[in-house]
DNA sequence: TATTGGCACTCAGAAGCCCAGAGTGCTAAC
DNA sequence: GTTAGCACTCTGGGCTTCTGAGTGCCAATA
């Protein structure tokens, strides 16, 4: 519909006012930009852009700034991701080598995905979906503490320690160990629950305190994983910008606090590995994310995604390099947990 | 030196501009705090506490404002401690109640202790200091990956993936287990690096590759263990107070995310279990803490102190309720943790 | 038809001014 | 030591003014 040039304009303003914050005009645009054309010619497009709902001026008279509809426009035509700097490429990669567990992965990707953007990052933990149990193991912490291993075949730990009340015998835990790894091991974490259903009965009375209290830990840890969890890193950033929230931003902060919005929403929003998907300010229908940004990837094995990651920030963000930031993660997630 | 009506014309001037946040004056001052004097009496004692440094205004013809020294003789004073509410109080026993392995004390006291009291909150992980070897774990986790757990007899239990690059026999794992936690068991954590130098010395040679992956990982893990762990909770509560922060806020923001500064701050801070310590305002020489309050307070098990949890935020804070929400987190902690 | 120079118009925000009122310090009396 | 009274001092809010960036429109031009 609206012109090359006219295009080029809008995303002219945007990026102005994203580094500038100050609503931009049709002069300082053309001393920026050198367009071929003069300033009435730059005004002809704006007046056209605003028609179309792409930007809007504060006032009369003051310059113009974009809408969501503006931004979206200029993130949908976005060609050329801008990619990461040399420094910022090593560093991820120092992050890929070290080699650790699901944990540790995880809070150290979006710990620098919110150093790289400067904005709050989030990370999902994988759901477990189809997963199968690898092993069950069952380790002596202190003498009436246990902890509970519950191992599924994608990588994921999770673990429990139980206060037992009493000593534990180390031989009847071995052989515990051994039993509840017959049972389980290769079963599909859905069907733990009724496998484990009776499993207490068959031990002799002194046990069974003990074995119902892990088995209650398996159980949990299963239904634990239903209920996903978020990884928050950077939400101090929220301090640098937040002038850009528009003063309101005690809404925003609880909606982060209760993560449960947060995770709905991104769970709502469609994603493909290797591709971001982006909700621009009133786009999410967050009460209190109006004036936010989100945007999130999915991560996982070649076969499927197993969760998402992804970032928030206003609405006023340099979604080239945060786009590719995210896309750069979630590509890392997949190589470090999709095994 | 100060009369006893003065030092409580000091303390009514810190309660009311911590809860409006606007400087206080003699008249305002008799409103809210019925002293049975006059305004007039006020004001002298007012110059007084100003020529003692306690309060000082912003400008002639203004009201008062504490200075660092003022919060200070103010908390130094303070002698009833504001209770917790029933609420907080029977959130914290549900918190307690509930069995859990360290990192998820930690991470759900500090959190607690962020949400009680609206400021930045943090907790160090323990330092292993004295504590001896209880046990070593090798749990395979997939062909090739093996998770290296050091469980030692004051409950922390470290773990690490390591990815050895070639199937693992389960049967020479067991063994080298055995040997392992029969090496180790009751050593403490600073022989481990002597005692494992030749250990794999005595295998055979396909396996001492993999011997020398884990003995390097147990070694990294007793490592790791020197430099302490910072947990944060809360951050997002600076962009509600920023105000009080002069707008040097970045300043603060990157001496927080260097945990360093912070943890270097409160390891010089002398603890003992039961007290909180504090440092107001300048008190601490850390750039961009001028403005930011710190108090910490040790936990432990009755014998020692292990680790420390407090929290940050503007000199401009309610001391009596953060005070007793620290200790109370800290006592909390030292019953979970110090078996 | 698209572009441009020109021009009148608008309005936020800075600058300046004024004033009320909150607050002070001081002094003299109690 | 306390108080009443008073003169004095400013900030902050309200008001006005005015400048300049920026607009929209129109007629001329290519």
């Amino acid at each position: 519909m609206i012109s090359e040039r006219s295009f080029n304009v809008l995303r002219a303003i945007v990026e102005d006012y994203v580094s500038t914050k100050e609503p931009v005009g049709s002069k300082s645009l053309l001393e920026r930009h050198g367009f071929g054309v003069s300033s009435a010619t730059i005004r002809n497009d704006m007046a056209l852009l605003e028609e179309e709902g792409l930007i809007h001026a504060p006032h009369t008279s003051a310059g113009r700034v974009p809408t969501d509809s503006g931004y979206r426009l200029f993130v949908d035509r976005l060609n050329e991701i801008k990619q990461l700097s040399v420094a910022e490429r090593t560093a991820m990669e120092t992050l890929l080598e070290s080699s650790a567990d699901l944990d540790e992965i995880l809070s150290r990707s979006v710990r620098m995905l919110s150093q790289l953007t400067n904005q709050v990052a989030m990370v999902q933990y994988p759901t477990l979906g189809k997963a199968r149990v690898r092993s069950v193991e069952l380790v002596p912490i202190a003498d009436t503490r246990l902890m509970v291993m519950l191992v599924s075949d994608n990588g994921r730990i999770q673990q429990h320690v139980v206060e037992v009340g009493f000593m534990i015998a180390t031989d009847s835990l071995s052989m515990l160990r051994g039993k509840l790894n017959e049972l389980l091991a290769g079963a599909s974490l859905s069907e733990v629950s009724s496998l484990t259903k009776d499993f207490s009965g068959a031990f002799a009375p002194e046990l069974r305190v003990l074995v119902t209290a892990i088995v209650g830990v398996l159980n949990e840890q299963v239904d634990a994983n239903r209920q996903d969890k978020l990884v928050l890193s950077g939400t101090a950033n929220l301090a640098r910008s937040e002038g850009d929230f528009g003063g309101n931003i005690t809404s925003l902060l609880d909606a982060i606090e209760q993560q449960v919005v947060l995770l709905r929403l991104i769970s709502e929003m469609e994603t493909e590995q290797d591709s971001v998907s982006l909700l621009i300010g009133s786009e999410n229908s967050v009460e209190g994310l109006s004036r936010t940004s989100v945007m999130v990837s999915g991560y996982g094995n070649d076969s499927e995604t197993i969760a998402k990651v992804g970032l928030l920030g206003p609405t006023r963000m340099d979604y080239s390099t945060n786009i590719s930031a995210v896309r750069a993660i979630a590509k890392y997630l997949s190589k470090s947990i999709g095994t």
